[in-house]
DNA sequence: GTGGTCTAGACCACC
DNA sequence: GTGGTCTAGACCACA
C-alpha cells in the first residue's frame, strides 16, 4: 500500500513540515518499515500539486534526522531506527513536547489519567514490538 | 514567586511564541493562578533584552485565546479557565499533538506505557483540583 | 430609582465609555428623563471603585454631546433631546453603525428580517412616545 | 472589481481596525466571496501610504477570527463562513451592538420601525442566499 | 512573489 | 504606572 500524503494548505503549518510529520507518523505507525522506499519527489509533488523543491526539502530534513537514507539512483529508503543516548537523555528529549500536551490538556479541562490513556491507546494501536 | 521567562534565541521558535508557551505552562502548572498578574510588558522586555512590542504581541494573543484578560491601567491578569465544546470535541482537539508525541516516542524507542506514565506523572505533579 | 452603573473592567472598552453608554442607554430607555440628575462624580467613583477623573471625563463628553448639561452647584442634568439636522442627515449618521450590524449578522448567519425584528422589539420595549 | 480601502486617519479608530471592518463589510456585502483573495499586504500598504505591518496586523486578526485563511506563498483567501454556537447564543452575541443602535437612534429621534426598516433594506441589498 | 518576525523609538489612551 | 498604535527598515521562511 503506497503512502499517500494529504496536506491542508491553510493550516499554517508549512507544507514541508506536514510532509515530514506524515512520514514520521507512517514510520511510527508501521505503515512504512525499515527498507521501504518513500514515493519519489516528483510523484509526491505532482500528487499534491506542489513545488518539487518543497518535497525535496522535507526529504532532506528527514535524512538529516536519520529517519530515511538516500540511495543514489533509487530514492529515499526508511532507515533503521537507532536509539541515541541513554534512556534518561531520550526521556529528557521528550519532555518539552509532553509539557505542551500538559498545557493544552489543562486549557481543555482534560485530566491527566484521561489524556495518558488516550495517548497509550493511540500508541498501542500502532505498536509492533 | 515572580514568573521568570527564559528564551532560546536560536531555537527557531519566535520569541513571542516562546513567551506564550511559558505563560500557558505556568498557568497549567499552577504557578500562575486565576487573578494573578503577569509581569508587565516593559519588565519582561527589559529582562529578556527584547523589544516591548514582541512581548506585547505575546500577551495580546494570549488575551485573544482567553488565557489572560487585560485590566486597563493595571496589566494582564490570568483569566478563569473555561472549557469550550463537548468532551468529544475537546479530546479531538488534542489528538494531533498526541500523534506528534507518538511519532517522537517511536523515534526515541520509548514505549507507550512508559510515555503515558511520564505524562501522567507530569500532569499529576501540577494538578490542583 | 437611582441609576446604578456596572462596569466590566476586563471588557476592553474604556471605563469612561462604558459609563457614557450606560447613561445614553438609560436616557434612551426612559429610566432617565429630561431634567433628572445624574449621580455625582464622587458617588459613582466610589461605587465603582474607580478614579473620579474617569467619571468626570465621561460626564464632560456627554455634556459635549448635548446629552446632559452641567448646572453649577447641582450637578449634571439630562438635557432635552434635540434632533439635529434633516431627517436625511440623521439617517445618514446612523448608517455606519448599521453597516457594522449587517457585517456582524452575516458572520453570525442571522438573516435580515430576523435581526430587524430583534432590533425593533428592543426599541419598542423602551419606547415612550 | 478589486477591493479598495479608504481610511480616515483622523477618526480615532486604529487603521488596522478600519481595514478589518472594511474587509468584513465587503465579505458580508458579497463584494468578496469565499475563495477570493484579499489584495496583498504590500499593495494595500502602498495604496494607503501606510506601514505594511499595520495591514499585516489587520489580516492576521481577520485570520484568527476565521474570516480569511492564509495560503502560504499566495496570500489571504476569504474563508467559508461557519456559524458557531446555538441560534440563541448567536442572537445574544449581537445584542450589545443592537443596544448601541437603539441608543443612537433615540438620540437621533429615529423610531424603531424606521430604523429596523433601514437595517433590513441594507441587509437585503447584499443578501445572496 | 507571499506573509512573518523583530528592532528602535515615538506618541497616544487609559487609570 | 499600564498596554496600544504606528513608523521605517531589516531580515527570514515559504512556495
Amino acid at each position: 500500500m503506497a503512502l499517500r500524503f494529504h496536506i491542508l494548505p491553510t493550516s499554517g503549518v508549512p507544507i514541508y513540515r506536514q510532509v515530514m510529520e506524515q512520514v514520521r507518523a507512517a514510520v511510527a505507525g508501521g505503515h512504512l518499515r525499515e527498507g521501504d522506499f518513500l514515493p519519489s519527489v516528483r510523484e509526491v509533488a505532482a500528487e499534491l500539486a506542489v513545488n518539487p523543491m518543497t518535497i525535496s526539502k522535507a526529504y532532506s530534513l528527514l535524512e538529516r534526522d536519520g529517519v530515511v537514507q538516500m540511495v543514489r539512483g533509487q530514492g529515499m529508503r526508511v532507515a533503521a531506527r537507532r536509539a541515541v543516548g541513554t534512556l534518561r537523555q531520550r526521556r529528557e528529549a521528550l519532555r518539552p513536547l509532553l509539557a505542551q500536551v500538559a498545557a493544552a490538556a489543562y486549557q481543555l479541562s482534560l485530566s491527566g489519567p484521561e489524556v495518558a490513556q488516550m495517548l497509550e491507546a493511540l500508541m498501542k494501536e500502532t505498536d509492533r514490538e
